[in-house]
DNA sequence: AGCAAAATGGAACAGATATTCCAAATGCGT
DNA sequence: ACGCATTTGGAATATCTGTTCCATTTTGCT
């Protein structure tokens, strides 16, 4: 009774799963439906406790993950722990190998970083939140004035939502820090501030948003983990999980974001 | 050293990560950082996985573990294992389902851009030909000095290239047309530019181009059709075509382009 | 510079988990 | 009802994972 080559994908598993799942005795098929009812426990459990919430023993849940074509549990459990969040085969390490290998040349470097973006991006629908989206769209619509500041590798960012609120008409104010200038006065309590920043934050950008608060002015912030210095502070959170690298962070899903945000800024007050 | 009580829910767990991390050694810091970065893969990883991936040994991330309240990596895996509610629906359904939402409302847009940032991605490794790449590079990298230029839309992209070249010690220079000056007296033979425009292109960049081909200085453009009025002026081109989607253009693509160029040209540098 | 305290790495240990095996039970055809 | 094949339960085993401990290194202070 050997089957087949173990399902590689969620997909192919859950073909596998309905194709095998008739003809199977008893106590294999109360493992077959109550996988098919809750997949997603199979990546945070134990076989034990997978068994004695199917009503079987371990030994028989063993034989339903041979029979789906899997070695053995591990096998089976490793396939969904990989796809579990984008799946990433972590990437820090991955541009490690390449830097180990010397392989500097730029179509390599290039096709990593594809790899990269595309994970970011399908990581982000998991990692922001739409109320918050929501309510920062609300934000950042009913101010007077929309101030975005993000310094060192925010400032793309920040630079690319000043030229699209501009292009739409919303009023909009790009602060910098160039000659030391503080541009705080012209931040008034009916505006918004959309901050954007990522570890490690850079202290202008904190400094700025802790004391517009103080003054009741409304926060929006574009950055990382959802821990960090400007949940204390008040400010509308909007986290990005992005792979960063040293120096080499792809932005794809930050600026996807911030085109999102600009777009549906801008359509919000048209209306 | 018995911390206090150990978080129950993900929210007390990144409050506590928030309140400890600033106090904490090199190594634990790494954890800290590692995790609050990805804290979704805790149930989904052992030990020896997280360690390696944030860069420590398990002993630290086990003394990690304690100084967060949880008695070891197990108590604390527990916390998310409970409160797992599976990556699934996956990428696609969750794409839906955000469609499904208000026309206009920011989740919405935000799927939208998501797919057109995916798509462009996935068209990227076919429109750039790699011997063009690998030429840029080589040229690039050869060069005295970088000069950058991207005017409007093609700002952020070109500061993003400016801050990663700075990040890698390539000397290089930003170009603005600030204050309408003109800074192509800056750029000698030996150097290189970077040109970043899309249609419909900005006279300054095609000015700046022409002027400074006419003194035999490389140009390296990075623009979306192969068609353009860049080619004639003898530049390395390297096309990008980017899906866009309504009056916006997702950036996803060409900043892979620019972060692949930059990390080869800085790799280049440093052999 | 010299000392004490803190932090770190690595290997040894303990515990849990997956996996296998075989005896007992069940179903099925004759 | 009998015997054969299949299925099942449960305990024994092997492997993997978490955890601890201690020697070594680093840090901070006088």
């Amino acid at each position: 009774m050997t089957h087949a080559a173990a399902p590689a994908t969620v997909r192919e598993f859950e073909e596998k799963l309905l194709e095998v799942a008739a003809s199977l005795p008893k106590r294999l098929k109360q493992c077959a439906d109550y996988v098919a009812a809750n997949t997603d426990r199979i990546a945070v459990s134990t076989v034990a406790e997978m068994a004695e919430a199917a009503g079987v023993q371990p030994s028989a849940f063993m034989r339903f993950c041979q029979i789906m074509g899997f070695s053995g549990y591990s096998e089976m459990q490793r396939l969904f722990r990989e796809n579990y969040v984008g799946g990433w085969p972590d990437y820090s390490t991955r541009l490690d190998h390449l830097r180990e290998m010397g392989e500097h040349s730029g179509p390599r470097l290039l096709a990593e970083f594809v790899e990269a973006g595309r994970s970011s991006l399908e990581n982000l629908l998991k990692s922001v939140d739409p109320q918050s989206l929501e309510e920062a769209v609300d934000l950042l619509a009913s101010a007077n004035l929309v101030h975005i500041i993000g310094l060192r590798r925010s400032f793309p960012v920040a630079s690319y939502i000043a030229y699209a609120l501009e292009k739409m008409q919303v009023p909009a104010m790009l602060h910098s820090v160039a000659g030391r200038l503080d541009s705080s006065a012209a931040i008034r309590p009916s505006d918004a501030l959309l901050a954007i920043t990522f570890s490690p934050y850079s202290a202008e950008t904190l400094d700025l948003v802790e004391s517009v608060r103080a003054r009741g002015v409304a926060v929006v912030a574009l950055t990382d983990t959802a821990v960090n210095p400007l949940r204390k502070m008040g400010a509308t959170i909007l986290t990005v999980s992005e792979v960063d690298f040293g120096a080499f962070r792809s932005l794809s899903a930050t600026l996807c974001v911030a085109i999102a945000l600009s777009a549906a800024v801008g359509a919000r007050r048209k209306v």
